[in-house]
DNA sequence: ATGTCAGCCCTAGGCTGA
């Protein structure tokens, strides 16, 4: 089974590059952020024509989130149960006996700012929430876009990126409690290229110079850790044309 | 090194957010 991550910044824009990216890498599960759609134009038709089922969650202009996947997903929850929140961020569902949880974590700004503070709150939420998700479903994957560099390895200049936005302490303890709670990253349970990015910016010719940080991320419970056979960034749809900022993640459950 | 993109707004460039 594969489960990939992809924050899309914009589903309408890039909806050809994702039914081409679908058609390539045939995954079982994705979740995307950013679709940044209204729910009645989510384009539910060219997704069941790529194979794919969709259960979705939107919003105008910012945020919005969607779940495809070959087989038909049951519970499906969208945002946090119990927090009121205006953002459309979260869908999970259960498929094929995994529960998988896709997040479009909040971007936070700056430190000193009022949406680093709703940031706080929400991961704050989102663990109370995962650890009973966890207990109902010891099957469970956490995946989409953190906002979060966990480590300085996940950052091409840690020292001017030292204290800011994804980077902090707040945000990175934030990151080990979800981990805490018998979550791994899967992306490093293997070795990996150094250097490797999942989000450059748009600006500076970013891309180009490999100038990136790693904020997209695939947590899985230790239920399915011996069965992560791999995880990967890949690249090759930020080469495109009129990419996304963010290159999707893929993990294999054998 | 401040060299971008997407969506919004009473259509056209300036804004917000990333």
């Amino acid at each position: 089974m594969r489960l990939a991550t992809w924050n899309v910044n914009s589903l309408t824009v890039r909806l050809a590059q994702l039914t081409d990216w679908l058609a390539v890498n045939r995954p079982d599960i994705v979740v995307l952020q950013e679709t940044k759609l209204t729910d009645d134009k989510f384009p539910a038709e060219a997704l069941a024509a790529a194979g794919y089922l969709a259960q979705w969650y939107g919003q105008r202009t910012y945020n919005g989130v969607a779940l495809l996947s070959k087989a038909s997903a049951q519970d499906v929850v969208r945002n946090i149960p119990g927090l009121a929140d205006e953002q459309a961020r979260v869908i999970a569902g259960t498929v094929e006996g995994v529960r998988v949880i896709g997040a479009y974590f909040p971007n936070g700004q700056a430190p000193d700012s009022d949406k680093f503070q709703y940031k706080m709150q929400w991961l704050a939420a989102l663990r109370e929430w995962v650890r009973g998700e966890l207990a109902r479903h010891p099957k469970l994957v956490l995946m989409g876009d953190y906002n979060i560099a966990p480590e300085d390895r996940d950052v091409y200049d840690p020292v001017a990126w030292a204290g800011q936005i994804h980077c902090t302490p707040e945000e990175r303890a934030h990151f080990q409690g979800l981990c805490g709670l018998g979550l791994v990253d899967a992306f490093r349970l293997f070795e990996q290229p150094p250097k490797s990015w999942s989000w450059w910016d748009y600006r500076n010719l970013a891309f180009r110079k490999n100038q990136g940080l790693r904020i997209d991320h695939i947590l899985v419970s230790e239920a399915l850790r011996s069965r992560v056979s791999a995880c990967v960034i890949d690249k090759a749809p930020r080469k495109n044309e009129r990419p996304s900022d963010h290159a999707p993640v893929m993990v294999t459950l054998d």
